[in-house]
DNA sequence: AATGAATGAGACTTCATTCAT
DNA sequence: TATGAATGAAGTCTCATTCAT
């Protein structure tokens, strides 16, 4: 059986865009990006035909990540509480974990590169958690106010929430439990 | 009585440079700011030293804008939720009105051409809408989370609020109550 | 009365280019062409939006040249055969005195970068010219052959005599003159 | 009898230069030349040292063409008119038929990369018929003039005459045959 | 103060060539 | 020997900034 691929160039260069990006801005020359990656120059373009194309594709990664790292070990019950505590806890310990992730993702949420295919795939992998978001809220005060909505007040929490457990990581555990308890305060 | 002044080249280049990085993002050529504001490539240069500084005091100019026109015509009374619904009401129409400012607020929120300073003076002028806020919740179900959370979610409501009204324009006003309504059972 | 411009930046760079072109090849980086006009690199993309734009242009330019010279001064008279080696003699003694234009433009002819467009202005401004040739041959022995032939054949000996008057320079009238008996004898 | 030797990978990467070239110009890149040719792109390398070395073997292999196919199947007589005919005939028979060995040719002729010896070599293939051609004028008007000159003339002739018969198919026998008597008419 | 041409550092991208497999 | 990914030098072009007018 052949060995799972380790990093394919592909892989380390996504990583290292991720990094610089979130470190120095879009504007960063892919001549760092390879560095970074540890990779010459041109090779970069041997695996994305263009920086847009490399901005596209990382967007891609990192919203995929974002949304299936949250679903993983979710609990069968039909409890919608303990299924969205599952969510939130999965989410926060990575957004805490891997903070130029989110960083470099809110870059890219903006910039011009982005093509509406790919946001709308963002929308696509992002579209669970919305369904999970939406049952919890059936019998909720805001069981009528459109879903784009709860889906912006679930982002914001989870910014913020996440700042806090960085930025005080000696209370993280308890910055993560309040910030649920506002949530499910607000949608159920 | 002072005679209204005509808008000076640096409010012409700022109001130009507002629409520009809301239609072409943070890469968009001084050159092409400069043609917008009817005035010589150079000139932007006179009123500005660096591209860096533009776009500093643009975000300055913005934040302000946005500080300050909720707070116009506050009613002085002791109602909350009267004053709370002139600021949003406010904020919003300014909002739906000038989407490009919005915009570009976004774009430079995250450049990293905006300095510590800059975002710190944003953090200023927001005070007494943050204030604001404060006292809305002190009896509300979220009288204990760090205030920085509620500003989060009040940001996030104001956008989708925004973009359902921009989209929507014939239940603007619909759209803008139930924001409110929102809002209001989150913190009071 | 303004003084005739000096030769402008266009033209310094127009200059430089047939004289790189001539000596390098279509390959020239444009930094090389720029340094020979005296100008930084990015003046010459204030002049010429492209390379290949430049290319056009001094394809245009030496073509204009080329059929401009020969006509100037040309007599008056109704006699054919002195119209013609009046023609002849310009021609030859500006691609004697100048072999870079005429070695550039045997390269941008054949070169990818040149348009159908600037082709065919090439073909225009060669017209009087070619009338001339057509003229000629009324009543010789080639009456009946198409008029581009005759061009080819005229382009040929222009190019070959040409290239003897420059290797044996102190024999240049002798083969000026030799190869117009040649060209009458073929057309009239 | 040895085998009919399949098409060595070197002829194949020739053939498919002279196609590419004649296409795209002389700045097509190696990789192109390799894919059309059916081969990896490292393997060109292994049959040709550099581009330029291939662009060089592609101009002697075009121009060995070029010089063979009007000698085969010379007749032996003695009348010159008859030789001119054949070696006429052949010449734009294949250069019709193969129009791209003649474009890839006009541009490897003017290439910077082509060496003076690939140059001499040009020539010296193309011996045969220059002797043919000055045997043909020995007693005509143009006896004194240079050969090259006449070698000039001829390969205008030919140029325009696989032109006229490229575009203009149906009646190509026809341009053929008109193309001989001029060409008879000069040097004759 | 205003202009806009000039500048040149630096960006993205290409591609001849190499080399590990 | 054949392959094609990797390399990095070099090219075209952009654009923030300067400066002579």
């Amino acid at each position: 059986m052949a060995p799972a691929k380790p990093d394919s160039k592909r892989d380390l260069i996504l990583a290292a865009a991720a990094r610089v990006i979130a470190a120095q801005g879009l504007s960063a020359p892919t001549a760092v990006i390879a560095k970074e990656a540890g990779v010459a120059n041109g090779s970069l373009f041997n695996a994305f035909p263009t920086k847009a194309d490399l901005l596209n594709q990382l967007y891609r990664e990192l919203k995929t990540e974002m949304a299936a790292v949250p679903m993983e070990g979710m609990p069968t019950t039909s409890d919608l509480r303990a299924k969205m505590l599952h969510m939130w806890n999965r989410t926060l310990r990575w957004a805490a974990a891997a903070p130029e992730k989110r960083r470099a993702l809110a870059r890219l949420g903006v910039s011009e590169d982005i093509t509406p295919e790919t946001l709308e795939y963002g929308h696509q992998v992002m579209r669970p958690i919305a369904r999970l978001l939406d049952e919890s809220r059936r019998n909720g005060a805001m069981r009528d106010a459109p879903l784009p909505f709860l889906a912006g007040l679930l982002g914001a929490l989870t910014d913020t929430t996440a700042d806090f457990m960085i930025r005080d990581p000696d209370n993280a555990e308890q910055h993560c439990a309040a910030g649920f308890e506002a949530l499910w305060r607000i949608v159920a």
